[in-house]
DNA sequence: GTTACATATGAACAATCATTCATATGAGGT
DNA sequence: ACCTCATATGAATGATTGTTCATATGTAAC
């Protein structure tokens, strides 16, 4: 958490003109870590081939487990994860649960994923 | 990685029209690994933060440092799963190098997080 | 009530990964 | 050659987390 004695930064600053500008710019420390933990949510492969199945149609749990051949139990941890962290929303329909994307952010978000991969690897 | 014994949806599929439809318009396993990769590299509060700080000025590793109060150490290995996954690039001048956003991409990525952060949150 | 089906969840294990410490490399100055 | 500063990296450790197995919950039908 605090520097170590190692740390050569703790005593020297190159830039102070830098630093002081961006420090002002920086967005606020509560945003960054929600945002962070966004992120590491659709950095799961599972969760994220999830989100790809959901982009398109709502899906009930036995669908997806059967579509990305992955037992039941992973899927529903998993779609407890994404509903904690609002990303999908579900509803009951008799025994069957349907599961859909909560946020149009979230397609967004994607779609300049796939467009980074598609532009950087040639 | 099979189906275990347990697994229900091995057997009973519900909605067979659905479930050929999104598989059909399933983007290729390659790149949703790839985007999913990608997404866990920004989803780590270290490694975010660095990329918060290069969004408006490119800087040094020791400016980083100092900017957010970690050891240089964790910066330069950061930096480095950073730069492989080809997010930053990186000029030297002399003894310090100098890091900055390889790819405007993280930007918008970045900004769409924020934008469902900002939605979400009340 | 019981049975069957769809989904959820708790616990345990295995594997990944972020961080620290110590050391190495690279570059300019003397 | 040396010394110093800025950065990089290898190894080890501690903590987080994805997955599996077993079991529980909820719902409809009988």
């Amino acid at each position: 958490m605090n520097q170590s004695k190692n740390t050569v930064c703790d005593v020297t600053v190159i830039h102070e003109d830098v630093v002081k500008k961006v420090k002002n710019e920086l967005p606020h420390s509560q945003e960054v870590k929600k945002c962070a933990s966004l992120f590491k949510i659709l950095g799961d492969h599972t969760r994220f081939k999830i989100i790809t199945t959901l982009l398109k149609e709502e899906m009930c749990v036995c669908d997806i487990s059967y579509l990305l051949d992955m037992s039941q139990s992973l899927i529903s941890h998993q779609l407890r994860v994404l509903r904690d962290a609002r990303l999908v929303k579900h509803r009951r329909e008799g025994k069957v649960v349907y599961y859909s994307l909560d946020d149009s952010h979230i397609e967004k978000i994607v779609k300049y994923g796939f467009d980074h991969i598609k532009e950087s690897s040639e």
